[in-house]
Order: structure tokens, then C-alpha cells, then sequence
RNA sequence: GGGCGAUUAGCUCAGUCGGUUAGAGCGCACCCCGGAUAAGGGUGAGGUGCCUGGUUCGACUCCAGGAUCGCCCA
């Protein structure tokens, strides 16, 4: 056997050749990429950039200032920033200036437990400086996670709900309402602690169990001609069940279920009414057995009527109420307005009095009579002996229940009315305003509008006062000699202007004299002394108002904004707080469109809780997996319901980031050598696959585009993972890699591809950007010539209608269904053990139908395929048909492209080379590979 | 208990006006692979369309009821 010269041909070869590097690593590169972000001052560049453009303006919602950054907070804060990444790069001038809410009693609270009896002892300036620290810290952490995001905006100057000049706004716009009239004061119950002698939030309460009394008590129906029930001339008794007997001297009502039937019993010589359906368990408990069932009536008969206190000189009214239950008592509902949550709501619709004769350590007050003075829980059995004596308890017992009981002190609380400060929902159509003006906005998903719509509508009046110390003060002062409060355009001036000065805390420090104007007079009483309302603001005021204390105040916003995007948990909360406020000074919504995200749940569906431990910050992510695969993930994730998190769907966005990664490394790779002034091929003479690529890229961009504008971003995911996977990848990378490598470095061939690699680099590092903001930007810094040193810096890509060839791609899609075919037959092969890679192989394809096509492609095929040979075939019968048959290519195998030909062997100089590689190598090479 | 949503393959998503055999990518299994190499390619197996009724010649799609999950409220 003749032994032939080896050579080494690789030297002629165009093999791949980049620095970017096939891992990621994200944890370790991405803050290198930040830190250069921050060395340049991108947002700033970016802002200097986009100067004078159309303004895009997504108004941040402030998180609260509270605990690490969770995933839930993150998915929140990373749809922003692509929808901002996006419009800057699409030629708006969007800034993002993110906030955070710093009041509030979740931070109070926690302050507070920290300090445990300690924090009994300090004053309220002490607990508010706590507050002020804890907040800022939480601000620190939240800003570095936000930022380690990949989030871009103006970090170094947040907006925050305890700057001076923000609470100078709140207490603006507080004044604006109150001068328009919309502000009043009235009693509402709330928990109180008589042994802490303060207010407690739902937060605060700890629910254990209780032993009350249980007591069943009847009230004497009064004008019995009067009602539906006139046939009996026997005295009628309305039964109620409690278990707080003291609160029976805020008695003024007894509701029924309007849709429910109430029955009337006969016993001895008096008729009793209850709900039908609880007469047997309450007969039992009672032990009566003697009794006769006659008529029974629909609740809402009974409305209208009044019946008799059982032992105070007071007529007690029937009433409807759709929030009584079959469950216990009675099914006739006794209601004291000022001592229960309910009560009080049927209160304000029926205009009752809201009694509270209970002062701040839980006795009773001068308006209780004889009982001034009493604890009310020890005066209960006072009052049980009471109704004895009149005769009117019918059941008396004990219950042991769940019952609220005070966190610090861990006694039981009560419920007791007291003055609290409302902005009214009706005065002035505030409701039916803020109702139609939802009309003006655009709701995303659709049916955002009917939620909030539906809540608006049937939302009681907005309950702003709060009985904490860490907030903004409700500015507003009493008159030492009337009582009557002062809120005057002079007095709540000054408060605005001391917050300029001081912030919130100077109304704490100051005494009222150093606050208002001189002589400063009450409008009722001419006196000159006050005092300060203790109160302060519902957070919920604070934030609802960053409209005003934000959009309209920095220069580079304006009001409205374009977007507000939150959970959807903010259809009650911001999304409203924000509109009533906006109608209420503004007279128009704050945004014009609202876009809502689901929530967090985890591989099963279930919802993320710190409870259900299955909660994961942020920082966890980042560390593990990277910001770009978290941003990845929220990508193609369908935000608008639940979001899923498990460690499967992120496993599966790791693989999918790799395949993005992979293909950007390709392009690189066989760019190298490629400069667009000197190498690009213009488009008429490129080869005809290079001119398809360029068409589906131009689809591609166009659907990708379509998929932001409409921030369904998931979209985007699919679309251009499947470019990747499918087009690129398996099909057009694949094929290009014999004419990258072989063809010859400056060959048209090559030089043709190159042209074509480029634009698809170029098009996919941009329309990733928004979403991948590191790997783009590592990807642009390997770029040859950039057009900007950023890609955040760059501009939208364009559709190139010139690259636009449905023709083409149709004539290609038939040959990419023949391609399929012909893999499958190589499948065949290759599990018979006929060949192993498919150059092995060369095919014969017979029809009839694609003849006369596959012909004039003839000499493309064999690459096409990847088969190192083709023989077309014309089929003799009629036919859809395609026969696909595989045989052993003949010849031998070139070492240079590894094809098989039956010419390899016959050149002396180069014995192991194909006449192509033997004719690039005379044209290109002929230095390096020698004689 | 009420309001607003959701439910298609192991995962993420398509599916036109109600019309044949419900699709894609990933994952998985098997195979190929000296040159994208902690890569790349191919083939294949995966479905009670949440359930039960109804309308219809025909329902993943329309209607009613229910289940489960989420948000908000009680």
C-alpha cells in the first residue's frame, strides 16, 4: 500500500475563534458588567441621550421598606425595567425614578418588637428615629438587590415617602381636600388595648382563646300593629345572642337577613322570633321543649320596626343586613355600631348613632349612667343580673372562643368607637368621578377595569386617621376651649411649611405655638389656644399621593404618567389611593394605562409564603443562577396570571439561557475576521440560504417588536428561543459551518455568510437587551465596531424591507420539508449501522412533484443535507411522493472538509484532498500549506 | 360566603369563526458526532384538553354546574 503524505490543512481552515466564553458564570461576571455600568454612569448617559425625545414615564409604585428584596418584589421591579429598556431603546426618553414607602406599622411594629420593654419606656421621637433608621437601612439593601437586577434608574436620587419635600406634598394635598370639602371627622370602632390604652392594628391582635358569657337576651317588638305579624294578640320578642353583654348599652339596633325565613314560636304566653333554621339549636340550649311553631316571615319584612331595649329607655331599630349567617346565635343580629366592625357599617348606612360609652382604659363613661366607672368585662355580670331583673334573659352561659387579644400585653381587647378622620367618597361624585374616569384608562388585562371598578363602587368612605407615631401627622389642631378642630389654609401652610423645613418630625418636636401663625383664632369660639391632633396619616394616603409629590414635581416627569404596573393585589390598593387622590385634586387619573402581574406561586400552583417556607429572596436567585436567567424567567413567564418558581423551570431556563449564550458565541466566533466596511457582500450577490436568514430575521424582529409593544414578553421568549433553536442551530448554523470553515477566508461564499451572521448578531444582541441586559452587553463589548459604547446606549432595530422575500422563504420551506425528509431516511441508515455521520452517506431522491425544483438546487443540495453526495432521480409514477433512499458514499473521504468524493486521491500534489478544498487551497493558501 | 381571574404534554407556551389525526421549544429515551466540544446534530415516546352535564351533524373552543389554585373582600 502506497503510503501518502500526510498534511495538516487545518491551518487553512476558518475554524471559530472567540474570547467570549462558552460558561456564563453570571454570578461572577455580571457585577463586573455593573460596576462598569456604574463607573460610566450608564442611566445618566442614557438620559443625556434620549434629552428632548418623547417622554415615556412608568411610575414606579414604592415597595415598602421593609426585608429583603423577594422574588415576588423582583419579578415587579424587572417587568419595569424591560418595558423601560425597551422604550429607551425604541427612541423615548424614559427615566425610572424608584421609590419606596418608609412609613407605616409594619415597621413600627417590628421596631417595637426588637425593643421589647424597652420600647414601653421611650418617648415617640425615639421610636420615630428608630423607625427613620430601620427604613433607611432597608432602603440600602433593597436599592444594592434592585440594582444587582440589572433594574437601571436614578438610584442615587429615589423618591421617598419621608423626604422633607414629599411630606411637605402630602400635607399639600391633604389641605387641597379639605379646603374642597371632601375631609370630615366621625366615630368608627377600632381595636383598643384598655391595658396598653392604644389603638391596634388587625397586625397587632393575636387571636387565642376566650371565656365569655353567652347569653341570649329578648327585645319587645313595639307596635306590633304596625308590623307584618297582626294576628296574634300576645307580646312579641326579637331573641339575640351575645357574647359580649356590656356592649348592650351601644345597643340601637337588631339586624335580619333580608332573604332568610324567621320563625315565630309560641311559648307559654309570648311569641319569640329567630331564623328558622337556628330555632332547634337554640330551643336546645335554652331547654325549652314546650313550643309551638306558627307562621314564619322574610327577613326583610322586619325592616322599619323598633323594638324595646331590655333595660335602658331606648327604642332599638330593625334593620337588613346580608352579613348575618345560619351558622350561630340567633339570626337576629344585635348591633352597637361603635363596638363592632359590622355593627358600624350597618350604622352608616342606616344613620344610627355610633354610641362608645367607654373611655381609653376600657370603663365605662358618664354616658353609661350608673355603670361609670366599671370595667367593662367585670361590669358584664352586672348587666346579666340587670336583664334578670327585667326579665329579659332567657339564656344565660358561658363560651369559651377565639377572641383578640393585645400582642404586647396579651390581654384581651376591645372594640371602641372613636374619632377618626374620612375623605368622603361621595361629596362632590367623588365615587362616580373616579368611576367613569376608570373608563379613560386602559386596563391590561381587560378585566383589571371591571375589578377595580366593582371595588370603587361599593368601597365604604376612606378612613385616613391612624393612631400610631410612625407617619406623617393628620395636620390638624383643637381648640383648647371648644374643642372644635382648626384646619385652615393659614394653619395647614405653616404645618406644610415646617415639613419643608423639618420633615414630619418638627410637628413632634414643636409645640403648637412655634407651628401656627400668631394669633391664629378659632373659628367657632375666638380662643387662642390648641392643641395638636395626635393622629397621623394612613400610609395608604401617603404613597396614593405620589402623583403629586413625584410625577409633578421632578423635571423630567410629568403628570400623567403613561403606565403604572403593579400586582394585581393594587387594584384595591395603589392603583386606588392613587385615583381618588388624583380625582380629587387633578380631576383626571394619574396614568393612562395600568398593566397587573400575578403572583408568586411555586411548582405546584400553591402561593409563596415566609409561613409555607417556600419564599426565596432575590439574592438567593442572583447568587445561584444569575440576574440575567432570573430576568430570563420572568421573560417567559406569563405574568398576568400566577407566576410559577420551581427548581424545574428554572433547571429549564438554565438550558434555554445556554442555547442564547451558544448561539451568540457561534455568531462571534465565525466573525472574527469580518469588518462591515471591507467584507460586507451586498445583498443581490449574496447565496440565496443568506438571503432567506435575513428574511426570517426580519419576521422575527417584526413579531419580537409586536410582542413588546404588547409587554407580552413571554412571547418574545418562545419566539426567540425557537429562532435559535430552529432556524439557527439546527438548520442554518449547522449547514454554514462546511462553507465558514472550508470555503476560504475571503472566498464570496464565506464572506456572503459573514454578512448575513453579522445582521443577525446585531438584530438579536439588541431585541435581547431589554431582557438579558448583562449577556448582551458582554456580547457588544466583542463587537468589532460598536455604534455605541452600550447596548442600552444603541437603537431599536428596524425592519430592512429590502431583506423582506415571502417568495424566497416559500421556496425554502419546501426545501426544508424535503430536508426533513432525508434526515429521517439518514436516521434509518444510521440505525442499521449503514453510516455513522451523515457525510458518509450519499442520497437518491426520486419524485415527480419536486423534480424540476430540487433541480435547479441541485448543486446546493449535498450541503444542504449534509450528505457528501445527491442524485436526483425523476419518478416514473404520479405522485405526492418523495422516495428518499440512502447509500454509502463513494470515494474517499477529504481530510480538509471531510466530504467524500471519488476525486480525492487523484491530485499528487494534495493526494488527500477534494478538487474544491484542492482549488480554495491554490487560491488562498498556497503560502501556508507550501509545496 | 362574595367579587375578579386561571386550569391544554414533566416544564414554558401556541391553537383563526365551533370543523379531519390538538401543536412548538425545552426536558426525557435512544442514536450520531475527529472542526460551536462542560458544545452540536438526528429520531422517538409523552395528552382523560380540570370534572360533570347541556347546545350542536360536530365542542379544547359556546352555555350551566362543580373541583382546584391565586388576588381582593367578608
Amino acid at each position: 500500500m502506497e503510503k501518502k503524505k500526510k498534511m495538516n490543512y487545518n491551518k487553512t481552515l476558518c475554524l471559530p475563534k472567540t474570547k467570549f466564553p462558552m460558561k456564563a458564570e453570571l454570578s461572577k461576571r455580571e457585577p463586573e458588567i455593573l460596576s462598569l455600568w456604574d463607573k460610566v454612569d450608564i442611566y445618566e448617559k442614557i438620559r443625556e441621550k434620549r434629552k428632548g425625545a418623547k417622554k415615556y414615564i412608568l411610575h414606579d409604585g414604592p415597595p415598602y421598606a421593609n426585608g429583603d428584596v423577594h422574588i415576588g418584589t423582583a419579578l415587579n421591579k424587572i417587568l419595569k425595567d424591560i418595558i423601560i429598556k425597551f422604550k429607551t431603546m425604541s427612541g423615548l426618553d424614559a427615566p425610572f425614578v424608584p421609590g419606596w414607602d418608609c412609613h407605616g406599622l409594619p415597621i413600627e411594629h417590628q421596631v417595637m418588637k426588637l425593643m421589647g420593654v424597652e420600647g414601653l419606656k421611650i418617648s415617640q421621637i425615639e421610636i420615630r428615629e428608630r423607625c427613620q433608621e430601620y427604613a433607611k437601612r432597608y432602603i440600602d439593601i433593597q436599592r444594592k438587590q434592585f440594582k444587582r437586577l440589572g433594574v437601571f434608574g436614578d438610584w442615587e436620587k429615589p423618591y421617598l415617602t419621608l423626604d422633607f419635600e414629599y411630606e411637605a406634598k402630602i400635607i399639600e394635598v391633604f389641605g387641597r381636600l379639605v379646603e374642597d370639602g371632601y375631609i370630615y371627622k366621625r366615630k368608627k370602632p377600632i381595636h383598643w388595648c384598655p391595658t396598653c390604652k392604644t389603638a391596634l392594628a388587625e397586625a397587632e391582635l393575636e387571636y387565642k382563646d376566650h371565656t365569655s358569657p353567652s347569653i341570649n337576651v329578648k327585645f319587645k317588638l313595639l307596635h306590633p300593629d304596625r308590623s307584618p305579624i297582626t294576628d296574634y294578640r300576645l307580646p312579641i320578642y326579637i331573641i339575640i345572642w351575645t357574647t359580649t353583654p356590656w356592649t348592650l348599652l351601644g345597643n340601637v339596633a337588631i339586624a335580619f337577613h333580608p332573604n332568610l325565613d324567621y320563625q315565630l314560636l309560641k311559648i307559654k304566653d309570648e311569641i319569640f322570633i329567630m331564623l328558622k333554621e337556628l330555632v332547634p339549636s337554640t330551643m336546645e340550649r335554652m331547654g325549652i321543649k314546650d313550643f309551638e311553631m306558627l307562621d314564619t316571615i322574610k327577613g326583610s319584612k322586619f325592616e322599619g320596626l323598633e323594638c324595646q331595649h331590655p333595660f335602658l329607655d331606648r327604642r332599638s331599630r330593625l334593620i337588613l343586613a346580608d352579613y348575618i349567617t345560619k351558622e350561630e346565635g340567633t339570626g337576629c343580629v344585635h348591633t352597637a355600631p361603635g363596638h363592632g366592625e359590622e355593627d358600624y357599617r350597618s350604622g352608616v348606612k342606616y344613620g344610627l348613632p355610633i354610641l362608645s360609652p367607654v373611655n381609653e382604659r376600657g370603663e365605662f363613661t358618664e354616658e353609661a349612667g350608673e355603670l361609670k366607672g366599671q370595667n367593662v368585662f367585670k361590669a358584664n355580670e352586672r348587666i346579666i343580673k340587670k336583664l334578670k331583673e327585667t326579665g329579659n334573659l332567657i339564656y344565660e352561659g358561658t363560651l369559651i372562643h377565639s377572641y383578640p387579644h393585645c400582642w404586647r400585653c396579651k390581654k384581651p381587647v376591645i372594640f371602641r368607637a372613636t374619632e377618626q378622620w374620612f375623605i368622603s367618597l361621595d361629596h362632590k361624585n367623588l365615587r362616580a368621578r373616579a368611576l367613569s374616569s376608570i373608563d379613560e384608562v386602559e386596563w391590561i388585562p381587560d378585566w383589571g377595569r371591571s375589578r377595580i371598578r366593582g371595588m370603587v363602587g361599593v368601597r365604604p368612605d376612606w378612613c385616613i386617621s391612624r393612631q400610631r407615631a410612625w407617619g406623617v401627622p393628620l395636620p390638624v389642631f383643637y381648640c383648647k376651649k371648644c374643642h372644635h378642630y382648626l384646619a385652615s389654609k393659614g394653619s395647614l401652610k405653616a404645618v406644610k411649611e415646617l415639613m419643608k423645613r423639618e420633615g414630619s418630625d418638627g410637628w413632634f418636636k414643636k409645640e403648637v405655638d412655634e407651628i401656627l401663625p400668631q394669633g391664629t383664632r378659632c373659628s367657632e369660639c375666638g380662643g387662642g389656644n390648641f392643641e395638636k391632633e395626635t393622629d397621623i396619616l394612613d400610609v395608604w394616603f401617603e404613597s396614593g399621593v405620589s402623583h403629586q409629590a413625584v410625577l409633578t414635581t421632578r423635571e423630567e416627569l410629568s403628570y400623567p404618567s403613561d403606565l403604572y404596573l403593579e400586582g394585581s393585589d393594587q387594584h384595591r390598593g395603589w392603583f386606588q389611593s392613587s385615583l381618588l387622590t388624583a380625582i380629587g385634586c387633578e380631576e383626571r387619573p394619574p396614568y393612562k394605562s395600568v398593566l397587573t402581574h400575578g403572583f408568586m406561586v411555586d411548582g405546584e400552583g400553591k402561593k409563596m409564603s415566609k409561613s409555607l417556607g417556600n419564599l426565596i429572596s432575590s439574592e438567593e436567585m442572583v447568587e445561584r443562577r444569575g440576574a440575567d436567567i432570573t430576568r430570563l424567567w420572568v421573560a417567559s413567564e406569563n405574568y398576568q396570571e400566577d407566576v410559577a418558581y420551581s427548581d424545574e423551570i428554572m433547571e429549564r431556563m438554565q438550558e434555554a439561557y445556554r442555547r442564547i449564550r451558544n448561539t451568540f458565541r457561534y455568531l462571534l466566533g465565525n466573525l472574527y475576521d469580518f469588518d462591515l466596511q471591507k467584507n460586507e457582500i451586498k445583498y443581490d450577490e449574496m447565496l440565496e440560504i443568506d438571503r432567506w436568514v435575513l428574511s426570517q430575521l426580519q419576521g422575527l424582529l417584526d413579531k419580537v417588536t409586536n410582542a413588546y409593544h404588547n409587554f407580552s414578553f413571554y412571547q418574545f421568549y418562545h419566539l426567540v428561543h425557537n429562532f435559535c433553536a430552529i432556524q439557527l442551530s439546527s438548520f442554518y448554523f449547522d449547514i454554514l459551518k462546511d462553507r465558514l470553515y472550508t470555503q476560504g477566508k475571503d472566498s464570496l461564499e464565506r464572506r456572503s455568510a459573514q454578512t448575513a451572521l453579522y445582521e443577525i448578531l446585531l438584530v438579536l444582541v439588541k431585541i435581547m437587551a431589554p431582557i438579558l441586559p448583562y449577556t448582551t452587553e458582554e456580547v457588544w463589548n466583542y463587537l468589532s465596531s460598536k455604534e455605541e459604547e452600550s447596548v442600552h446606549l444603541s437603537d431599536w432595530p428596524k425592519i430592512n424591507e429590502r431583506f423582506v422575500n415571502k417568495k424566497l422563504e416559500e421556496r425554502w420551506e419546501r426545501l426544508i420539508s424535503i430536508r426533513e425528509m432525508v434526515l429521517t431516511s439518514l436516521e434509518k441508515a444510521r440505525k442499521e449501522k449503514r453510516i455513522g455521520n451523515s457525510l458518509e452517506a450519499e442520497v437518491e431522491i426520486h419524485s415527480k412533484k419536486e423534480y424540476e425544483f430540487l433541480k435547479e438546487y441541485e448543486k446546493n443540495l449535498p450541503a444542504l443535507f449534509i450528505v457528501s453526495g445527491i442524485r436526483l432521480v425523476l419518478a416514473e409514477e404520479e405522485g405526492e411522493e418523495i422516495v428518499v433512499k440512502v447509500g454509502k458514499a463513494s470515494g474517499e473521504k477529504c481530510s480538509r472538509c471531510w466530504n467524500y468524493s471519488t476525486e480525492v486521491g487523484k491530485s499528487k500534489e494534495h493526494s488527500t484532498l477534494c478538487p474544491r478544498c484542492i482549488r480554495v487551497i491554490k487560491k488562498y493558501y498556497q503560502e501556508k500549506v507550501g509545496k
